[in-house]
DNA sequence: GTAAGTGCAAATCGTTTGCAATTTC
DNA sequence: GAAATTGCAAACGATTTGCACTTAC
């Protein structure tokens, strides 16, 4: 999992230059461990320094998208949601009642994904796992 | 799946108005056997009847939505796009070479879902699996 | 005839962009 | 000092909505 000085060094072996404003978001990614939308994380970096504009967020979370530091998510809601990419792929359970994001991983469920796809002459590039669910209730 | 007359019955029992827009909109949704976005639904309803709007097919999908006879999908572009719903749920396989959308299901992956939301104390009550594909280069 | 449904154009929401001003290197 | 990056505000694309007009019942 990608943290601050990390990107740090990306920023650096790509010619990027570390400002503030990237230093500042690339921290509050760091530091959540939620899905934050947008606004969120322009909330929380302009708590750090307030000049930051979401114009900026949204520029530094399209790059650090290229440079595969953060994941983007679409939960069902309209905005988009952030993470930082994980080095392991990860599904994701949303609890529609809560609105609580539960991640988890499952071997089985991925290998039966590439056979699907193999079987039909193509290769996995990439997946989406969503499970929505709700408390269950007890009899 | 519901057809055209399923959804004018539905109409009816719910005391919905079965108007000219409506009809068009659920033969178009009927004839359909791809994923089409809301553009390219008003096309072909405009197509029958040139009186339809876009604003109108927004607010049919809508409704539709509501009475379970459509299903609303987003596959990475930006728009929404729609089919009929299924009785039964099922899955896509994207190629992102050509756009393409194939459906599938499979049993023993529903049935891992199943298990691990009810391992954590949940109810499944809907699902995304989406396999983003590329065709697989021989060596 | 009346309430539901429509078309139109304006509004909204999340996101992107042109440009002049500001930084980092 | 030059090129990359920023902030601002305007532009954008998909979708929604207020309102006067139309239509199904």
């Amino acid at each position: 999992m990608p943290d601050s000085s990390y990107i740090a060094k990306l920023c650096y072996d790509k010619g990027l230059r570390l400002t503030e404003q990237r230093r500042v978001i690339a921290k509050v990614l760091a530091d959540a461990n939620d899905h934050p939308d947008v606004e969120e994380l322009h909330a929380r970096s302009a708590a750090v320094d307030s000049r930051i504009s979401i114009a900026t967020v949204y520029r530094t979370l399209r790059l650090f998208e290229e440079l595969e530091v953060v994941t983007k998510h679409d939960f069902g809601d309209q905005r988009a949601r952030y993470e930082l990419a994980d080095s392991e792929h990860h599904d994701h359970i949303i609890d529609l009642k809560s609105g609580k994001v539960i991640e988890f991983e499952n071997e089985e469920i991925e290998r039966l994904q590439e056979k699907i796809v193999n079987d039909l002459g193509y290769e996995l590039v990439d997946h989406k796992l969503e499970l929505y669910v709700l408390p269950r209730k007890k009899k």
